[in-house]
DNA sequence: ACCTGAACACCGTTCAAGT
DNA sequence: ACCTGAACACCGTTCAAGT
């Protein structure tokens, strides 16, 4: 019941807010975000580029209601009772909602946009380390190392995947650098570094979010690593 | 004793490669690195933009040259003894150099460019962390946790100092939210959040780097929390 | 070899005008 | 109220030409 007071004035809107958000998420689905333009927008539409500022104030207030869409068809299943459990199972989904929607990790870790339909699982992290025994301010600053160390991770496991798309991923930057300085001074100035140039790809790939995040879990949740504040 | 072979041929460089990474330096440092562009150099430093890519391939290249010229003046100070006081002090000039250099930040957390004279830092972690007991590839793998932790939460401070310098620092958007939602409604669908959204900033202006870094070593560093591999 | 001038192919956004 | 067309003030970069 939003027709508020009488009929409606003015002529009859072409274009709805709703429309133009699903062509902008549709954009940067298949083509990525760097394509998403204004003009680009406005040629998939069919109007002019001008037309969607007659509906969003900017760019960057379109990207907001964009991501505000995408928070609100994330899963949000069925969560273990074990509060250790749901904190990995939350934090799993946080980070495969960012793998899977690799434009929002700038905007958000950045802080200049959320989703209300997202915050939930912060909510849930909050909770969950309260229920393993924190006070909520012990929480809190728990919750900023898991998201701290989320979005980095997030950031470099996108970087990996947009490298992996395109080159035959080149030698790495370190076996670059051994190359140049020499094997023989490079062991001597860095001897692990030189040893691992080789194989930090492999390593990398290796790399579980999962483990570090239980070294974070048990080393935060450690009743002794927080002294009265 | 580069002059190769025979004496110089051509016209004389007017412009060196040196200057024109101090001069992009110089604007980085007093206007950020958004006010950086081929044209602006161009005219701080007497010649047209063109003029540039005679020296630089890319604006990135040009960039790459800026990172390493920074990555060269960093302190390299002396070290404890004892490896894991090296490892909290060396994360702790790491983040310092982000902190002063919030630009490189966004380049290095995608893992596209790299300075060479920085490497160091990331040789000697591995090498305290060794020195804590861990294997290399365990180093390798903390080294992954720490390095995502110290970017996630470094672009999280620069946006904060970011934001302290222009408006008079708004509401947290999880206030906007509540009074959106209502008190009464979000004190049951997010009790946590809802409670601490009026003390948000002040929390995180709490948030200690080193506390957070304690928390992962302690967890990373127990015996326990690395299985056999 | 070193640098210039003009141009290309873009951006986000403003503003007056049309219906 | 809703949309268009032209323009503004930018970008990074290419390319032919000058010295």
């Amino acid at each position: 019941m939003k027709t508020s007071s009488g009929r409606a004035k003015g002529r009859p809107p072409r274009l709805s807010k709703e429309d133009i958000v699903a062509a902008a998420r549709d954009i940067i689905a298949d083509e990525g975000a760097e394509q998403l333009t204004m003009r680009r927008l406005a040629r998939e539409i069919g109007c002019t580029a001008m037309a969607l500022y007659h509906h969003f104030q900017s760019k960057d207030d379109l990207l907001l209601h964009v991501l505000e869409d995408v928070a609100a068809r994330l899963p949000h299943p069925v969560l273990p009772a074990d509060p250790r459990e749901r904190l990995v199972l939350v934090c799993g989904l946080m980070r495969q909602a960012f793998v899977e929607n690799p434009w929002v990790v700038p905007l958000v870790a950045r802080g200049e946009m959320v989703a209300p339909s997202a915050v939930w699982m912060t909510e849930e992290i909050i909770a969950a380390l309260v229920g393993c025994g924190l006070s909520v301010e012990q929480a809190f600053d728990v919750n900023q190392t898991i998201w701290y160390y989320t979005a980095g991770q997030v950031a470099a496991a996108v970087r990996q995947a947009g490298e992996a798309g395109q080159k035959p991923a080149g030698p790495h930057y370190l076996e670059t650098i051994v190359a140049e300085q020499g094997e023989q001074r490079s062991a001597e100035t860095m001897p692990y570094l030189s040893r691992l140039a080789g194989v930090w790809r492999d390593l990398e790939a290796g790399y579980s979010y999962q483990r570090g995040l239980h070294h974070i879990l048990d080393g935060a949740l450690d009743p002794d690593s927080h002294p009265a504040r």
